[in-house]
DNA sequence: GGCAATTTTGGAATCATTCCAGACTAGCAG
DNA sequence: CTGCTAGTCTGGAATGATTCCAAAATTGCC
């Protein structure tokens, strides 16, 4: 296993104990589906993956730990009203994804910039105490671009 | 009324008339509702305001007019999935917006860079074809933090 | 082994949104 | 004025993600 996702199952891991949170077996395994899953996994998603070693878990479960992920600020939620939510549990800060209105892939957005203490700064110039910030680009994959075009002619 | 509210009014029902639909006496309610309502109302504001005029309103009619606007580019949509989505139809070109999270209020944010073409140049960099951006920043409003100060001492 | 606290389950409840078939309306032709 | 047609609107049912809840299961500890 990549050592960068067993640093940060870790990191997920040390917080909950943190907050005095147990890591129970099937916690456990939704952090390892966590961290090795790039793809922004669904609730969906997630419950498949734990049942492959747990089968009899619940939905709840999953809703269930990732509010404790969510609290401890160890999971970034990307909310939709037609479709399921998404999770990113790699990169738990806030950071912007690229989504595709195709397929409804969502990858991270490299980006340079980031400069230090965005939100800090915005802080002060709007008044409001930020404490996250979403920034999402809507558009049509490459792959998915080509699909069209492949077909079109 | 403002002549900006009207003139944005005139902009919709004329972006509708292009794409053949016509303005019957509820869209045009809700479109001034829109027009004029800067808090980024949700479905069940919207439809309470052509309510108003025409009682008979039904909840499907709203959501329609905004599926008729969306098409025709004439209004944003925020998602969220724990609560309704809220609509922007003073300015429906992607924009940043301040979001209370205990009052759940809604502001545009001022921005002064908006670079030009930003999504096109990112199109070309990312290989994905942008059509449109979300961001938002999430904290405590003023007047929340004010209430909450108040409360504490 | 037994107790107490926590976790998990499964199903019901909630709620925004979508879907749909039938009723209605406006505008036009005769 | 009457009837026709296309488009609009209604009310209620269906959908689906999420939340809630009480009972069952599990865990850690004495």
């Amino acid at each position: 296993m990549d050592s960068l996702v067993r640093a940060r199952i870790d990191e997920m891991r040390d917080a909950l104990l943190n907050q005095g949170i147990s890591i129970t077996r099937r916690r456990d395994k939704m952090l390892q589906a966590l961290a090795s899953n790039d793809r922004h996994p669904s609730v969906n998603e997630l419950h498949a993956e734990v049942r492959r070693w747990y089968p009899s878990t619940s939905l709840a479960t999953i809703y269930n730990t990732i509010e404790l992920l969510k609290d401890a600020g160890q999971i970034l939620e990307l909310e939709f009203s037609g479709a399921a939510n998404r999770y990113d549990g790699r990169r738990p800060e806030s950071h912007p994804h690229l989504i595709c209105l195709t397929c409804e892939s969502i990858e991270d957005m490299e980006c340079e910039s980031a400069e230090e203490d965005h939100l800090g700064r915005l802080s002060e110039n709007t008044g409001y105490q930020l404490v996250r910030q979403r920034t999402d680009y809507y558009g049509i994959c490459p792959s998915c671009q080509e699909a069209t075009s492949a077909g079109s002619d």
